[in-house]
DNA sequence: CCGAATCCACGGCGATACTG
DNA sequence: CAGTATCGCCGTGGATTCGG
């Protein structure tokens, strides 16, 4: 168990994928909240298209992690929640979104003083 | 702190698209055994082209998560390794590794269950 | 209100060839 | 050994339109 090499490669990949595409993880994080419905979840994921809610909804939906809920009226009625098992998901992807959120300022300078170097040799090769 | 909606769009989304890509956590994971070589990494990662193993090195590097190491000599030598930021990412990659290998058999048994479904639902259109 | 279908742009990634 | 350069494919996802 763990992040050694072949566990990481063989089927996790195929779940992290999944997980990790553009939307699943906000979807996650606000049916975490409460029950929603489809209009709902659209209008607090900022930038978001009917297409691709529908799409991340019918994955999540197939892989057991949100359950659908559709009520047979006029005009239609559906709500979407997490499963059980899309609750212990969303626990464990909130391990890497807290330390994304507790080191995005390290990353930050990491990335300036990379740029800065690249910069400086870039202007040496101008100089020879 | 936490999976509460915008802090999960807003820069965290940034850090898990550059450790969600094709080989991130795969490299992160060797070298999290120890330092290696590039030929080392490209003999180990399965399929990774020369160029994506760059790439995908370059990126760590400059987010601070991978150490590079130059040995001026013929022929050339480089050494990779994690930095300290670069171990902690991985373990908390580890939390949803750990959660994708213990809950493969039960997505496999969702998806089997939806596709069925799915299945049965246009046999019924057919009919009519 | 919820979703399916179609079309298309863009970027990630692989293959290949070349270099210090 | 450890890269860089160029090209082209293809999958993801956006825009739009139509349907129940």
């Amino acid at each position: 168990m763990g992040l050694h090499p072949h566990s990481a490669s063989c089927r996790a990949r195929e779940i992290l994928d999944r997980v990790g595409d553009k939307w699943s993880l906000q979807v996650i994080a606000l049916l975490g909240e409460r029950t929603k419905r489809f209009t709902e979840l659209k209008r607090e994921i900022d930038g978001i298209s009917q297409r691709m809610l529908t799409v991340t909804l019918r994955g999540l939906e197939r892989d057991g992690i949100v359950s659908r809920t559709v009520y047979p009226v006029m005009p239609p009625h559906v709500d979407y929640s997490l499963t059980p098992m899309g609750a212990t998901l969303m626990e464990a992807a909130n391990t890497l979104v807290s330390w994304a959120e507790t080191h995005i300022s390290e990353i930050d300078a990491a990335r300036a003083d990379y740029d800065l170097r690249a910069a400086e040799i870039e202007a040496l090769k101008k100089i020879s």
